[in-house]
DNA sequence: AACTATTTATAAGA
DNA sequence: TTCTTATAAATAGTT
């Protein structure tokens, strides 16, 4: 009869958050990031795109990606940014050195702060999917969520008036103009100072920046 | 009978070649670009790697993503190469033009967090609203909650004081000009130095290098 | 921006 | 680590 039996259960699905097991992390890594350099190439390839990639391990061990060159992409990347190292790690030279360091510190803390409610969020998560299968739709609780979500959309509207504001206060200092996300269709590279831009939607405490704008 | 007629050819596998047709170009450009970054998030996620990835467009528009900053990934990267920006760029006039765009930056990140978080919270709810059928006392979750809303309100009160601060410390910079960013716009990096080595296997002009040999 | 049909990437298992 | 296999995910071509 039937000898042939399933041989691999296949590719699964797995949940999108940080790998336990050491050597199931590695193995994961080490697949993913090959494949991450292949697509880097692929799209260098396909639209003659220039790109630098860096990426440390979690063992701190260092990969690199780039074409025509890390060093290439880099130094370009950080010319038209006007950055030093210097001045985004180290202290600043001179002018106002307590501002951009406050101003760091409560950024950080209020990262550290979303951090941590994101932690939460997953928790809830994850306690949700396990009382699934058990018990109970907490109506009474959907309340509860709903502030959940109003006070986050009263960050969130917080937020964007202290983006604002910082826009207004720059303003002086650049032309910029707002191209979120037609950056392809319309205005083009000649942009003086392409500076970080919105990009909502994706993962956390990722930093996207596209084209044009700073603010 | 039914009529299902075909309504997609689906994907199909194109040549490896830099794509002739513009517009086709950028199409995929967009698309692949997003598919990296996404790759390069979940890696980060997945493994707890730190990524800096720069991107310029065909149109030499730049793009980015940095995990926990692309600032962060390139120092370290630098420094192990013993490579400084003074090295591969000029330096910066002085005042703390750069701090903006880096408060922009991380505010960009938190618009992002709360973006997210705000789909996660939906998420949930439709959870929920999908298991309406049951009932349960899940009273240890309401702690989680309750937890939740203290850290929002923190959160809020955290950023209210960060705008003022922003406000106050924005003004100073406001004699800063245009040619901070934009003089140096135009003095591309044909790479000084060589840097890179190794590249493995893939293909030619795309250097690879990995931990132990980075330098 | 959405939608499929396909190709490609990759989680498990060997 | 490398190979295999089945399935998840990305995306080319269309609308």
């Amino acid at each position: 009869m039937m000898s042939k039996k399933k041989e691999s259960i296949g590719r699964q699905k797995i949940p999108m958050v940080k790998i336990k097991k050491e050597s199931h992390r590695q193995v994961t890594f080490s697949k993913r990031r090959a494949g991450l350099f292949k697509k880097a190439s692929e799209l260098c390839t396909l639209c003659g795109a220039e790109i630098g990639i860096i990426v440390f391990s979690p063992a701190k061990k260092p990969f690199s990606f780039g074409h025509p060159s890390v060093e290439s992409v880099l130094d370009r990347y950080m010319s038209r940014n006007n950055m030093s190292l210097a001045q985004t790690t180290q202290q600043q030279p001179q002018g106002n050195p307590a501002a951009g360091c406050e101003l760091n510190m409560q950024l950080t803390q209020v990262l550290s702060e979303v951090e941590e409610e994101k932690k939460k969020g997953q928790a809830m998560e994850e306690i949700r999917k396990a009382s699934v299968r058990r018990s109970a739709t907490n109506w009474w609780e959907k309340p509860v969520e709903e502030m959940n979500m109003f006070q986050l959309q009263e960050m969130k509207n917080a937020l964007e008036e202290l983006r604002k504001t910082v826009v207004a206060n720059m303003a002086p200092y650049t032309e910029v103009k707002e191209d979120v996300y037609g950056f392809l269709d319309n205005k083009v590279a000649t942009a003086p100072h392409p500076y970080m831009n919105m990009s909502s939607g994706l993962s956390s405490i990722y930093s996207f920046a596209n084209g044009n704008n700073c603010f």
